[in-house]
DNA sequence: TTAAAAATAGCAAATATTGGCTATAGCCAT
DNA sequence: ATGGCTATAGCCAATATTTGCTATTTTTAA
């Protein structure tokens, strides 16, 4: 890659875009050729059978959304480094966008600076991350590879009591229920729950639940 | 984090060791505590009692090796970050290296003082990689999504509103929290609860949440 | 273009949950 | 044997949920 980087922006937000462009094309050995606030005109200029090196994408987009811009970019040009650039920094997002082919995936809340070092680590094959998505991808990936390994870690501290209320709750009891089955009274599954809820760090039922089961403690 | 960052490093070329320990110990906010040439030592002062926020290790150790040396600390002491630093890149080592908890991954190529930016995000809970190993990791990820068998049959004729809601649901929210997120009033929210229950065969949230992970619906 | 399905909104009442407290009995370890 | 943790049990008030209905608008499909 020894001439200059070819860089497009898809991204509905003018007025970061345009700081986006501006930083990207003062930078050295690249600049910003085309922008757009949808991905649908950008797909149509691929067509023409122009293209870039580096595609900065906005996965929240209006209309056809980034990740199935994604999809099709990925299709029809492989060789297209698509670096996903957003706000949302969930899980499911950023699993959906790798396996969809993302080579990089930046939070907006970091410091506009970074997008240029993105832009030379794409181009170079690299694949430029936020620490903290990176550590979302990690995690992910160890979940995915262990998946007949025990679960022992973190039980944020549950005793065996409260592992059975959670899941009896998440057999989808009602708290006299789980009294009744426990032969206790409902007054102490409040309890439990009540500390249950402490130590996971939530505050109603179905969040407990919901942790319990995506952590693996019940 | 507000105090000085603690950093151990395990590595068996003196050289580099004292490079590296050097350059954490100037910059501000963290300091090269320890620095061990075998992996043994430092499992046996991890015994005492002490710890570190972030461990350096290398790989290619004399000895224990450095996955293993990985293994027991991540056993023993889960809170600590281990970054793993070593001039092997290849798939197998990186994949190892996650599987077993380490949240970072930087190739001794690079420069020094990308060591300083590890530890700060370490520390911070993120995980430091150089580009080329995000992009094998990656590369890794979206293999190994491929291979995973993709179950979707049931979804028991959820609508995309209704696994919207439920989705929300999981994360702890209230109906009427719900309601405000997707601008909705409340009573129709309960009406989605209300056919989602019918449709999951459950008569409760806690019911419906913990069907809809287990069956991968959300 | 009509009919079906989905999303929306509402009322009302019985029941459940949450979180503020207090308190006792048993067990275990220093 | 004193303190800490767990399991148990209770009271009370403010909310939230569940479930019985009806009904309008929007979207989708035939």
């Amino acid at each position: 890659m020894s001439e200059s980087i070819k860089v497009w922006l898809i991204e509905d937000s003018e007025i970061y875009r345009k700081g986006l462009a501006r930083a990207i094309s003062t930078a050295e050995h690249m600049y910003c050729e085309k922008q757009f606030n949808k991905a649908e005109d950008a797909l149509t200029e691929l067509k023409t059978g122009q293209k870039p090196d580096v595609i900065f994408l906005d996965v929240g987009l209006p209309g056809m959304s980034g990740l199935e811009a994604l999809e099709i970019i990925r299709k029809s040009n492989p060789e297209i480094h698509v670096v996903i650039l957003t706000v949302f920094d969930d899980s499911d997002k950023i699993f959906k966008a790798i396996c969809l082919g993302a080579r990089g995936y930046l939070l907006k809340t970091g410091p506009m600076n970074t997008v240029v070092e993105a832009v030379i680590q794409a181009a170079d094959g690299g694949a430029p991350m936020t620490p903290d998505v990176a550590s979302r991808v990690l995690t992910l990936f160890s979940d995915m590879a262990e998946s007949q390994p025990v679960k022992e870690e973190n039980d944020y501290g549950l005793t065996v009591r409260e592992k059975e209320v959670l899941e009896l709750l998440a057999d989808g009891l009602l708290s006299k229920e789980i009294a009744d089955r426990l032969s206790i009274s409902a007054h102490t599954i409040t309890n439990h729950l009540r500390n249950i809820y402490t130590k996971l760090h939530v505050n109603t039922n179905t969040g407990a639940v919901a942790k319990a089961i995506r952590e693996g403690l019940i």
